[in-house]
DNA sequence: AAAGAGTCCAACCGCGACCAG
DNA sequence: CCTGGTCGCGGTTGGACTCTT
């Protein structure tokens, strides 16, 4: 399974076909080579923003939102592809019964992988595990756990809030409003040690009874 | 060996948020 | 304040690959 990785680089010309064929000239469909040197380069110039502008300035007929996912989930430099170990597996499931679908969160916490990459995983390995899992172990009680309810309580009132005001402060620069809070940083385990993630997996483990 | 079913993953799409002018 | 451009996210799709019959 891990090998057809390498086959898959390969572009099929029937792919290049259907690419060349789509939306008034733009390529479409999977990357070749030599769009993802282009790209590599157009990048170390121009850094990994300003998407559209590299998307032209790299001569590729690609929009820019393709060009940023491409970059993110294949060109980034300290990309993890494939082999997903069991550690990874396990954070995977107790982030997503924290957090849901928020695959960038949860990727931001596993360093070198993508959010297409874990989504990708959970959808075909993860969620069938997980709802057989949890048919085993229905019926287990629902819990309390202060500090996850506090975070989580904390988290629907700032955005119950933001779309209150909606975009009252002017700019709305972040860090302005009385209730600075980053959901990035929320979630940011990476400054606690071992001992002070335990509270993730004593919450998870009474999920699963 | 061939056909059909199932699996996996790269890429696309639509939407909302953000920001500069 | 409004508007258009851009970005980032999550859901979905298409097709290559693998397995099963």
């Amino acid at each position: 399974m891990d090998d057809h990785e390498s086959v898959k680089e390969e572009v099929n010309p029937a792919v290049m076909l259907k690419n060349q064929s789509a939306e008034k000239g733009a390529n479409r469909g999977s990357w070749t080579d030599e769009e993802d040197r282009k790209l590599a380069e157009a990048i170390e110039i121009y850094g990994p923003k300003r998407w559209k502008t590299i998307a032209s300035k790299a001569g590729l007929k690609r929009c820019g939102k393709s060009c940023r996912l491409r970059w993110m989930n294949y060109l980034r430099p300290n990309i993890k592809r494939g082999n997903i170990s069991d550690q990874e597996e396990d954070l995977i499931v107790r982030l997503h019964k924290l957090l849901g679908n928020r695959w960038s969160l949860i990727a931001g916490r596993l360093p070198g992988r993508t959010d297409n990459e874990i989504k990708n995983y959970w959808n075909s390995h993860l969620s069938k595990k997980v709802h057989q899992k949890e048919k085993q172990s229905k019926g287990t009680a629902e819990m309390g756990c202060s500090r996850i309810r506090k975070k989580r309580k904390a988290m629907k009132e700032v955005k119950a809030d933001r779309t209150r005001e909606g975009n009252s402060s002017s700019g709305g620069a972040p860090g302005d409003s009385k209730l600075s809070f980053d959901v990035d940083d929320f979630f940011d385990f990476s400054n606690e040690d071992p001992m002070t993630l335990e509270w993730i997996s004593k919450f998870t483990e009474m999920d699963d009874g």
